[in-house]
DNA sequence: CCAAAAGTGTTCTGATTACACCCATGA
DNA sequence: TCATGGGTGTAATCAGAACACTTTTGG
């Protein structure tokens, strides 16, 4: 109930409450997630997501797209930020009692304005999410600092079921796009393609999902017939769901 | 990235850290939440959320279960209880910065054990989701004290949808249960009841959502032909999602 | 003319809807 | 036997799956 009368409010133990970030875009072809390789102890050399504390006078929310402008280096970040789940297991941080409320944002397309180092950080890079070996053991992939990998998979969750139901993939391409770039959003987040022709009705049904211009894909390498471009629409939840293929990855 | 290096962690300005519950439970054919009444400043008198710090070696979901069995005086809980979200704007509690992780627990119907008061509230109840006028402007319903009337706007949309496709309104009905039961808890939440033939067929040929006994309910007040008696089973999502009627509640 | 990609059509199947209807029980 | 719920059946409809097919471009 939010500071219970009767209680002594300075009477209770300080947390410190940071947010963190999952910042997902496709990157040639791989659903891929902004790590920063972590330059001082606790889990010094260890990949990160990035993140920080919540100021005084910020919200959760504020404090995420500030960080997300500060250690992406991306000032107009124009996709979507989510909030996605709290972490605070009273061990979790073995400097101080540090609660997480971790985020989930929508990057486009990144691969080639890629992302700034944070002060504190001495790289930062995007990595395929396969690379990193959630699934199995830890031995297959890469060990992540704190209980990142805990918060990457339940975002990573969230991801993919989350364009199930709402026009969020478009989120991941620049615009304009063709269908086929908004197919190859849903093949790399769910490690499937849906049904060519399927897909076409599906996304050009549902009113609002995008929107026609009068161009055409005029790209450099490409081969075949040019591909109609759409911007995004208002619509955001998608009624009924995009169903996801059975595929060898997602289960 | 959860206390990065290079800061001071004891520079950092301290939050407290509270758990928030959204209690809801079918109350005579009514979607209905757990409220206190407040009996100290600040908002002494008006009706809040149950809840509480969290202690120096809990986590939130351990501190959620301790306070749900604390405040409601249930205690052996046996419903769901998973996070909401995070409540975290800087001047959400007028004493000192709080960070709220709110939850949303779901009970069977409670109509006879009432739920006792804590010791910080001078009166506990159930109150109709309906009554509070949520949705319309504050002058017709109950002001709820901080923003607690936000957290319930987001629990309620929770769990409207959460039902679509999950099996959790089993968690509103004691067991064991009649169809007829499970129904009504899709009409109490939904404020429109899913044709019967349909819903039957659903759940039965959904495997796993509900298991069959081989009693009858033998209720007193009852007419008609006696249902027979069904557990909860063991899946956990519908797939496809069971489909909200167009209701004038819900939209 | 051939490869490659865009885009269209068509059939099959399964689930949902919107009903009407039958069954079992207590008063 | 009648009211009251429990329970079943069914035709129309709709959406998705699967797959073949046509179109438009560059080499």
């Amino acid at each position: 109930m939010t500071a219970p009368a009767g209680y002594d409010v300075s009477a209770h133990p300080p947390f410190a409450v940071t947010v963190d970030l999952t910042v997902f875009t496709i990157h040639d072809g791989a659903l891929s997630v902004l790590l920063i390789r972590r330059g001082d102890d606790p889990y010094a050399g260890r990949w990160a997501l990035p993140g920080g504390f919540v100021e005084p006078d910020e919200d959760a929310a504020t404090a995420a797209w500030r960080e997300l402008a500060e250690e992406t280096g991306l000032e107009r970040f124009s996709g979507h930020l989510e909030q996605l789940a709290t972490y605070s297991a009273p061990d979790r941080d073995p400097r101080m009692r540090v609660v997480s409320i971790a985020h989930l944002a929508f990057a486009p397309g990144l691969s080639r304005r890629g992302p700034t180092a944070g002060s504190d950080a001495s790289a930062a890079r995007w990595w395929p999410v396969e690379d990193l070996g959630l699934d199995g053991g830890q031995e297959a992939g890469v060990e992540l600092a704190f209980d990142h990998a805990e918060i990457l998979r339940d975002a990573l969750e969230r991801v993919r079921s989350k364009i199930e139901y709402t026009t969020l993939a478009t989120q991941f391409v620049d615009e304009p796009f063709t269908l086929a770039d908004l197919r190859r959003v849903y093949a790399a987040v769910w490690g499937a393609a849906p049904d060519l022709g399927n897909f076409r009705r599906k996304v050009l049904s549902t009113s609002g999902f995008v929107v026609a211009t009068e161009q055409v894909d005029e790209g450099e390498g490409r081969l075949g017939r040019p591909a109609l471009l759409y911007r995004r629409g208002s619509a955001t939840h998608l009624q009924p769901a995009m169903l996801r293929p059975d595929s060898p990855l997602s289960g």
